[in-house]
DNA sequence: GGTTCGATTGACTGGTCAGTCAACCAACCG
DNA sequence: CGGTTGGTTGACTGACCAGTCAATCGAACC
């Protein structure tokens, strides 16, 4: 079928030039001739492989929201302990900050925490990842290794949530961001969740 | 000065029918317009009042954040252990939600989570409140009452970030809410920020 | 009953942009 | 070559909406 791919792929090109635009201006403010401009790309061909301005950003996201299911689906049957497993999946969304931080901004600003405007149209997609975290919680509650008496679904949230709100740190400076800071922010995510900020 | 007040005050009326429009519909895609009409009130008393629509949101924000770093301060001096200190700002924001959850949501999702787009010009603002957050959990070190191998600049991201999540599940429906829920999430948080989910 | 002045009204404008489309081009094919 | 197909171009349009402003209202005061 396609036997003659061209030379360059103009529609990668695009949604590459697309994580750029965003990541710099936030999806609102980037018209669609930004987008094209920065793909060295006509208008028109932006139109040519996305039916909209809003698909591109669906695209984008689609793309990495799968790649996190299958990241958490393989830390739960690869790792042995629950706790291992919240590392896996920790480590995980670190390491694709780490990898590509302007991809991860666009993710986490534009649809993640815009569960309001653009976000909505994934709720679906994203309450999965909260379930299955959830669903690690729940089995080390099962095994004994995690307590009983608090919700999964709410410690999912809880740990989410500290994720997310780490890397909106670093996205907005707010706390320091360097390869050190990465290690200790994976090991830390999972001492807090696992142990708390009591000694023991 | 302000000896004849309007028997009604149309500046509020325009903000809580912002409040709500917000809500509902997401500051970007509400019109001034929306906002006029939903007040009972002429497109442009809105411009008399505020000098653009961000303004409205503007305002909506600074007058419920300093509420939020009142509270956090009077938690720091009110209670005794670092603990109640946390509890008491968890609790708070959660009685926040609960009294105004229209007035949380659009904070929250428009401005708190919204840093590259509006909540821009707030991130200092913002900032501070994590840093009170921190301030507690130094202190908690400092008294032995915390384990100190924890930065406590990452632990207030946790710790915060657990609870925007928490409302954020409620906002949108991914965690169930009443009134029980509400108590239960304020012991909850503060049960995972200080033991952890491992048995003691 | 006239004057003043702030509150209130809503029609209008100027600018912005997403999305369309007709034309162009280049490769391949018969 | 003439023809077909599909990628590529960018000028154009239609809709939308934030913000302006001149006109009106009405309360208080003289």
């Amino acid at each position: 079928m396609a036997s003659k791919a061209p030379p360059i792929d103009k529609r990668r090109q695009i949604l590459d030039a697309a994580i750029r635009v965003f990541a710099r201006q936030g999806f609102h403010s980037t018209r669609v001739s930004d987008i094209a401009d920065e793909a060295g790309v006509a208008y028109g061909l932006v139109y040519h492989y996305f039916s909209s301005k809003d698909e591109v950003l669906n695209e984008l996201f689609s793309e990495r929201w799968s790649l996190l299911m299958a990241a958490i689906e393989e830390a739960d049957r690869g790792a042995d302990s629950p706790r291992e497993k919240l590392g896996a999946v920790a480590g995980f969304i670190v390491e694709s900050y780490r990898h590509d931080p302007e991809l991860m901004k666009v993710i986490i600003v534009e649809v993640t925490r815009a569960a309001n405007s653009f976000g909505r149209t994934h709720l679906p997609e994203i309450r999965r990842a909260y379930e299955s975290i959830a669903r690690i919680v729940e089995e080390g509650q099962k095994s004994g290794e995690f307590r009983s008496d608090i919700d999964p679904a709410f410690a999912s949230m809880s740990f989410y949530g500290a994720i997310e709100q780490l890397l909106s740190g670093w996205i907005f400076d707010l706390i320091p961001a360097s390869d050190t800071d990465y290690e200790q922010a994976k090991e830390f995510l999972v001492t807090t969740i696992c142990e708390g900020l009591e000694p023991r």
